[in-house]
DNA sequence: CCCTTTACATACGCTGCCGTATGGTTTCAT
DNA sequence: ATGAAACCATACGGCAGCGTATGTAAAGGG
């Protein structure tokens, strides 16, 4: 039995996501989560001042990877067709990957439905990327704002779908961008 | 000041609805609910044995409900396209509004991601509206389901964002209706 | 090696909700 | 009107999780 080693506040948010992906927002709670790491509450409650809190740190941390994940990636494709058409495979990556596997945004947008600081956030990371995607369409003659609203919606509704009856979307996805690009 | 009514199955339901909608799964609870109805959980425990039967029937309602609200409402349009393009007016309509005027759709879809029965009712019915939209297309003769699969997501991911920033998505699901129909 | 800092364990009182028990009210049929 | 059935109020014991207090153990620098 190799001695457990101690536990940082990363530990916990990545405990954190876990159980938000597997149980929902109801699963962020100190005694539960530190039964899930064999430990006690005396931890919790050193790394965080309170559940509130802790919360308050998972959210941050989404935020600040949420928008950048994808961008980031993105922008290493020269073109925008390119760019878009990668957005589909990105999906299946690691960049959208919760650390057991699962996708973790579906959990962060369902908790986003009881708690509104949530709500706020997912609002804000919704409008950035759909700012983008606008940008990127208008870069390439399509200036309706449709359809960088379609395409968004479309990521969203097929990482829903996908996270329930485990089809790939990667494939519709794709269809949909080449529907769109023809229009360029 | 009218002596209030006494309750009725369906008014703790209703009411269980609009606590969804509002606070999330969490607010499924008997007490809170029966504060906000102005009553005591001696009413809710007098018409559901227990918080998990109750939460069945509120499921068990979505459920009869979910699949043939729009299925009757589509079927008075003769053609194929015409019930497509209903499509996107719909969701605006009542059939997917909860009793408060928000969207329930968006909050079941949140509760099943902590709730492994909720989840079960929630495939089940996908499947069952993917099935019927592909039967749909394949008669004016697209026959690849993608293409079923990314109406649906659309409407999903509509949804979700336009409860989140308010805009209307009749507009983006008619865009994308008629992008699809082209291929026809 | 010791002493400070960091990290965890345990015990406690508190609150919110559960489900039951029991008794009080309406409502309605006869 | 009156008895039965439907409906609601209240009080109780129990449990799960919160946050605090306090003690203990493991690192790391001097």
């Amino acid at each position: 039995m190799t001695k457990t080693p101690r536990l940082t506040k990363q530990d916990w948010l990545r405990a954190g996501f876990i159980a938000l992906v597997e149980r929902g927002p109801s699963g962020l709670k100190a005694e539960p989560l530190a039964r899930q790491l064999k430990t006690t509450k005396g931890s919790f409650y050193w790394h965080f001042r309170d559940v509130s809190q802790y919360r308050g740190a998972m959210l941050a941390y989404w935020q600040q990877s949420a928008f950048s994940n994808i961008v980031e990636h993105l922008e290493r494709e020269p073109s925008v067709p390119k760019r878009l058409r990668l957005l589909g495979q990105i999906a299946t990556g690691a960049a959208w990957q919760g650390y057991n596997g699962a996708p973790i945004e579906p959990a962060i947008r369902a908790w986003s439905r009881s708690d509104a600081q949530v709500a706020q956030v997912v609002l804000q990371i919704d409008e950035h990327r759909l700012r983008y995607l606008e940008t990127m369409l208008t870069e390439i003659g399509i200036s309706n704002p449709e359809f960088a609203r379609l395409i968004y919606a479309g990521l969203i509704g097929l990482e829903d779908l996908s996270s329930r009856d485990g089809q790939a979307h990667a494939g519709p996805m794709g269809t949909l961008i080449d529907l769109i690009l023809t229009l360029e």
